[in-house]
RNA sequence: GGAGAGGUGGCUGAGUGGUUUAAGGCACACGCCUGGAAAGCGUGCGUACCCUAACAGGUAUCGAGGGUUCGAAUCCCUCCCUCUCCGCCA
């Protein structure tokens, strides 16, 4: 959420800045700054009626204490008729303040200075690339052919247990799913210095609007209820990614600067409904609507947001260069971010089963939109209340993941070499080839 | 799910309709005192919003939302959360 005070003194700059991104969001500048206008107003208004209110109440109190009776009636009068006036105006105040807050949820992050202008995918920038596509002596196959071959996953009944785009791992598939999870955690809790938490796998409305989830992608999400009770529909929803319930750990809470700054690192399976995007889903394991992930989420001092962002992302690729896959880091332009960031990197893993780069984590500095939506705050050492920056980072998706280390590792006789630092992991220096 | 007890500022803890303008204490900040410190003494000290060039001023806020009233931390209703016990349950 934006500061409405900010827009108020930066009209101009809030709206070229949401123009920016290309989606038409500035012209509910306008609206806003009306309704903020009007809101301001009423409430100046509303508020000397209430201290006049307050002041003939003190008075009836001493009078009644005096035992006059008679003359506190009267002034009864004159406020009942205040307190009418003041039930009308609270209720008009209340409606523009709704307004208002529907528009300013509804808003995008504004893109910090450095990210480039662009409208899709096509003007983001490459940043650098690391390592080299995977030469092969034969025709390197795709993870669906080496799944199904190895026994890694079985296509077929998952889709009969959940639907298509659900996994059933098996074997090999499920040892190697585990052991990645744990890699991952291991290498950022001791490595990199992040806190492991493991959150609910559901979450309130309230933690999805604080970070940004809500109320642009309901669609997205797929929401529960307690049994055929649809009462309790729409009060849980299933997390998309571990960022919902993480990020919100303190939300509501004023930290001390001292605290800061925070790092936590959590698995979680993450849950996407795709509504919109069925027919887009490729078969395999590369667009399903539940996945596993291991997410770092930073909680810094405003002056920090950047550094620990270009750390995060050097925290992501770490997992590539140390599971010996290439992949390019992409800075995404103003047209390609996501709601809440100012500044993106995704890094995208090579899959030479695919022959294209797959996107395995995104890494965002959101600044204080999220913070300001679920009023985290951290007091300054000089005293003051500021709401902190909030980074989220995936470290990395899994499935994808998955994909790249098992076609980038393929050999010849159809079984999967295992990268040194996965073994102890994994138990085994390699998948083999079935009997 | 059932019964009971609770929810007050950073913490603690009073307050059952009107100088409560949320007491007192702790912590914190500043000052006095001291060779220095502690103790003691004094002053200040929540948050959000409105207004203002600034100082000042105003409104709201006692888990959340409604209601009664001239006036609600206090009375009524609904909901949330915590604790104790019971039931069910991995």
């Amino acid at each position: 959420m934006l500061d409405i005070r900010w827009i108020r003194e930066h009209a101009d700059e809030a709206k070229q800045r949401l123009a920016s991104r290309h989606g038409g969001e500035e012209e509910k500048v306008d609206s806003l700054l009306e309704l903020d206008a009007k809101r301001r107003a009423l409430l100046t208004e509303v508020e000397q009626l209430k201290a006049e209110r307050k002041a003939v109440s003190k008075e009836i109190g001493a009078l009644m204490a005096k035992q006059c009776h008679e003359e506190a009636a009267a002034r009864k009068e004159t406020t009942r008729e205040l307190g009418d006036r003041i039930a009308a105006m609270d209720r008009e105040v209340n409606q523009a303040i709704a307004e208002q807050d529907a528009i300013l949820l509804s808003l995008p992050n504004l893109p910090h200075s450095s990210v480039p202008d662009g409208t899709s995918e096509a003007d983001n920038p490459e940043i650098r690339t690391w390592g080299e596509p995977a030469s092969f002596d034969f025709t390197p196959q795709s993870h669906v052919t080496l799944a199904e071959r190895l026994s890694l996953i079985d296509f077929a009944r998952g889709a009969k247990l959940s639907g298509s785009g659900f996994l059933l791992y098996t074997g090999w598939g499920a040892r190697l799913e585990r052991a990645l999870i744990q890699f991952l955690l291991d290498l950022h809790t001791r490595e990199h210095g992040y806190v492991e938490v493991s959150p609910p796998f559901v979450v309130s409305p309230e933690c999805m609007t604080g970070v940004g989830q809500f109320p642009k992608f309901y669609d997205q999400a797929y929401a529960v209820q307690e049994g055929q009770d649809g009462s309790t529909l729409g009060k849980l929803y299933l997390i998309p990614t571990a960022e919902a319930p993480v990020a919100n750990i303190h939300r509501e809470e004023l930290l001390k600067e001292e605290d800061l700054p925070v790092f936590y690192c959590a698995y979680s399976p993450c849950f996407r409904a795709e509504a919109g995007a069925a027919g887009v889903g490729t078969r395999g394991m590369i667009r399903v609507h539940q996945f596993d992930k291991v997410e770092m989420i930073k909680i810094v001092r405003p002056d920090e947001g950047y550094r620990e962002l270009d750390a995060m992302v050097a925290n992501a690729e770490k997992v590539l260069q140390l599971l010996g896959l290439h992949y390019r880091v992409i800075l995404l332009c103003t047209g390609d971010m996501g709601f809440a960031s100012a500044k993106t990197f995704d890094i995208e893993v090579w899959a030479p089963g695919q022959g294209s780069y797959l996107e395995v984590s995104s890494c965002s500095n959101c600044e204080d939109f999220q913070s300001r939506r679920m009023n985290l705050r951290f007091k300054s050492s000089d005293g003051k209340n500021l709401h902190p920056h909030l980074l989220n980072g995936s470290g990395t998706a899994l499935a994808r993941l998955f994909v790249a280390l098992i076609e980038t590792h393929q050999q010849s006789d159809g079984s999967i070499f295992i990268p040194e630092p996965l073994r102890p992991y994994l138990g085994a220096d390699s998948i083999p080839t079935p009997a």
